[in-house]
DNA sequence: GCCATACCTGACATCTCCTGTCAGGTATGG
DNA sequence: CCATACCTGACAGGAGATGTCAGGTATGGC
């Protein structure tokens, strides 16, 4: 009888926190000194249990030794230390508790897997935003964070590229890419994507809502960047490339355009050869990528975009050209009065 | 006396798996009779645990049974669930180990913070690579990560910008900025950062090194990026900008330039501004950067990439100049003969 | 098919330990 | 001061634990 009655003190000790004697006593059925008998005993085989006397007193283990982990292999355990975000933790007001839960993951894992969980740890870092970025830290994003946890309706006023607007939003999820925040939110019965930087207000409103079933986050994701990217690369430009174009146009462009840039096999009798480079929605957007290339591409299709590359290029050659000469004719003449 | 050997036996078959009665019985001074008494016992109390016969038989309890979780607040155990990077894990070759790991601990949490696990994992998603980019699968990360965690030296072939190098390195910790995997690796007594994806050949050496002591992956990493952020902008060119030209600066710079362009406020008679932008050290990243902005920006130094960008211009222009008088030719003569 | 190894069970004699009650002490917070 | 909780020793009575022995079943290796 005692033996399986200290196993069930100890499980209830584990998993309830603090209890007194006469709670054991009536939950076991025995009586209050048989109890205090067997927390005799519990410490007597090793068992690091502690008494608290007085009002708001009894009995409970030592922290930490509730914790323990076995049954992992030494992959899994160093795998659990490989995740740990302090930025994004820290951005979700989640340093302390993530710090915390770490602390007690590692003094659960038996001695063996804790060293091989803490080289892991201290060997990997992660870097979220990509070269020359910047980490975003929102003005909003605990509070939408909060109601993503919750389940419950915000209230936001956004700055899209076009104009502010206010929406009543179902939050589904909150993805980081690259550095920068983004809500996955539910709005008169579809998901969008809004930048969490460019969230102007947040209220957080009482009233739950149905997560669509199924919901899957990564998948949604997955699909929304592939739209928003191929929008943002809607046309196709002709482009005529010098042999060092081509070198340029593959340093410069980044891997989604790189991906689905077509090259020529054949060159010309300059040597240069034709690529058709997805470009930006807008003329500027797709002139701005292609000028990068300077002198060593030339577009050829569309005709407009074209024309308008023939026009900025008159425009700025012009404009070296006019202070060039002015600088000639001030080199010439007297020299200028400094004001 | 029972009691207490009770205890004893389920933290043995917590910590070592499968153990006969007889060993346990030799473990605890009893015979082999009692063993198996107090193995229904336990198996009584509610414990799972089970029996094999034969060769190779013994005791053990129920898989997961071991593992066990409390005292972990919600937000901690939520926070756990926050890490947990998919696509990095899987680049590494852990992706099972992990899913293994982190079903070990949901298992192992508290039927109520099992819920806040879970809802943490599901609306939390972290996408490495910044837009339009794409995440890595560098040729010899794994084999690189291995020495990493052993400790044992790796010589590199490896392809610098300027040309191919063979290395022996201590690598001391990798890193994964914005979807790409770099390696900081210790050459000649010093620290320097090997972009992993540029390793042609990569062969684990069984040498050990001594780690330098106090060595910290995060703080290296972000003073190696602040250094190399700065080495790739080591110039400022001062630009001439209309009011579109500011708002296009602002819209195409990356948070690095943007951070570091100092704008001034007043403007001239036709409401253009100066700005001091950081700018390549090459004259062609420079220009690429600049060129950009097409007639909205006039670069007045350094003299030499003025130059340069009148150079390249006057270049651009021309092209687009003679292929429209080429084409406007050729409209006033009889249409080509298609071939 | 044999062997070594391991789990499994009942019976029996002997011995050890567990339990509840009672009384009185110490400690703590309201 | 009071209520609540831990703490300890003494005692009578009762319950359960232990080792030995014999024989059965199951399993993998050779």
């Amino acid at each position: 009888m005692r033996a399986s009655r200290m196993l069930s003190i100890l499980t209830t000790l584990q998993a309830r926190g603090r209890v007194t004697a006469p709670a054991l006593a009536e939950a076991c059925e025995v009586s209050v000194r048989t109890i205090y008998r067997d927390i005799d005993a519990l410490a007597a085989s090793g068992v690091p249990v502690y008494a608290d006397r007085g009002a708001e007193g009894g009995y409970r283990l030592l922290d930490g030794y509730r914790v323990r982990l076995n049954g992992l292999s030494q992959s899994e355990a160093g795998a659990l230390f490989l995740a740990g975000l302090p930025g994004p933790a820290a951005a979700l007001g989640l340093d302390a508790a993530m710090i915390a839960a770490q602390n007690k993951l590692m003094a659960a894992l038996p001695e063996n897997l804790r060293e091989d969980a803490g080289r892991m740890q201290e060997r990997f870092h992660l870097d979220a935003p990509g070269w020359f970025g910047e980490a975003e830290d929102p003005k909003h994003l605990r509070a939408i964070a909060g109601a993503v946890l919750r389940g419950t309706l915000i209230r936001i006023r956004y700055q899209s590229w076009r104009a502010e607007k206010q929406r009543r939003v179902a939050p589904l999820g909150l993805v980081l890419k690259g550095g920068s925040w983004y809500l996955a939110g539910q709005v008169d019965g579809s998901v969008r994507t809004y930048r969490v930087a460019r969230v102007l207000d947040c209220t957080a409103l009482d009233d739950r809502f149905d997560r669509p079933a199924g919901f899957d986050l990564a998948a949604y994701w997955q699909a929304a960047t592939l739209r928003l990217e191929a929008e943002m690369h809607p046309n196709v430009a002709v482009v005529r490339l010098s042999p060092f174009g081509v070198k340029l146009l593959d340093a410069l462009s980044q891997p989604y355009v790189k991906a689905r840039t077509q090259l020529e096999e054949t060159t010309d009798a300059d040597g240069w050869r034709i690529a058709r480079v997805p470009v930006g929605k807008t003329s500027w957007h797709a002139a701005a990528e292609l000028l990068r290339l300077g002198p060593e591409a030339e577009v050829l299709e569309p005709a407009d975009l074209r024309e308008k590359m023939a026009e900025m290029t008159q425009a700025m050659a012009a404009r070296y050209r006019a202070v060039r000469k002015a600088r000639r004719q001030h080199t010439l003449s007297q020299p200028t009065k400094q004001s």
